[in-house]
DNA sequence: GCGGGTCACTCATTAGATTAGTAATCTACT
DNA sequence: AGTAGATTACTAATCTAATGAGTGACCCGC
């Protein structure tokens, strides 16, 4: 997500001794060609922001990034180790790793589904829900806060922008 | 950052026997007291969206997560392993190795520093730039689209948005 | 009541990070 | 000019968290 503009170690023409002149290399020249707006840029800088706040957030919890992941799906529902695989896009048997890990912390129970012997509910203790809500909070209320300062006309063109948004980055996902 | 909106685990004011009725978990409380609006759930649903990016690329271009990242740093210019490491919240032995990867693979070179025999510049090699700006470039491409769809006025008011988000952002990271 | 499918798990291996420590080189100070 | 301290790049040993392969328990439709 690191911004393409302007590539100092080459120049936009420059060519290798025996090489033709104006060698494509069209993504490069197109990138040079380029010079995106304010707000673009300003969305640029907050997706890459957001690539930076599971790490971050991880680090000071104290765990993985994946299980942090793992943590947010919990809080929301209860999931079997491997749903929690599926959504985290990992293995099943790294999701067994990944609930051992949680449980050691006391961040999670395993507890038998009442129905389906084969299966086990990975239940948030509160205290873990408290703390990952815990890092979650301030941030969410921060942006609940700056959205209280536009009226429902500005919010609706900001919509329109942010789902563009989500729609050209679905493009290449 | 998944939506912490309910938890269906949990009663609001559910308590376990012999406890107190209303137990202060004040981020559960607080979680569960909220309804965020719509641009809101927009906004969360694209910061859900930027943090798999950087990933579903890694994947594709079959280098690791943090190789990624190293190569979108060399498109901008070339770093020092150690200047590297920095930037990518690594230690410079872990840089050593990411260099050493995408050497072996071709997609970067080391050059002796002109003026300075310590140092080292990891310089990204044409097909490397080339082939990461592919991946990256239909997104940028679609995004500029959407972009300008707005007028400067609309503009306007969703730059204030994103510096808003931002900010909200930068004040857990 | 059997066979195919699912679930949770274990084991061995691998990728990619860490810590600790080294040699070479640069820079500031006396 | 000589030297002390920083900085750079790297190696070696170790740790963590993933993978792939495979196992046994269990569910459900035929």
């Amino acid at each position: 997500m690191s911004d393409p503009q302007s590539s100092p170690g080459r120049e936009a023409t420059g060519a290798a001794p025996g090489e033709r002149p104006d060698s494509p290399l069209p993504h490069t020249a197109f990138v040079n060609e380029w010079r995106s707006g304010q707000t673009l840029l300003v969305l640029r800088e907050l997706l890459d922001l957001a690539e930076q706040v599971g790490p971050s957030i991880a680090r000071r919890a104290e765990v993985g990034h994946t299980e942090l992941r793992a943590l947010e799906l919990l809080v929301r529902s209860p999931h079997g180790p491997v749903e929690l695989a599926r959504e985290l896009g990992v293995t099943s048997a790294a999701s067994s790793g990944i609930v051992d890990r949680l449980e050691a912390r006391g961040h999670v129970r395993r507890v038998a589904h009442a129905t389906d012997g084969r299966r086990t509910q990975v239940v948030l203790t509160d205290s873990a829900r408290e703390e990952v809500l815990g890092y979650l909070v301030p941030m969410f209320a921060a942006l609940a806060q700056m959205d209280a300062t536009f009226d429902d006309a500005e919010k609706q063109i900001v919509e329109r922008y942010l789902r563009g948004a989500i729609d050209a980055i679905h493009r290449i996902i």
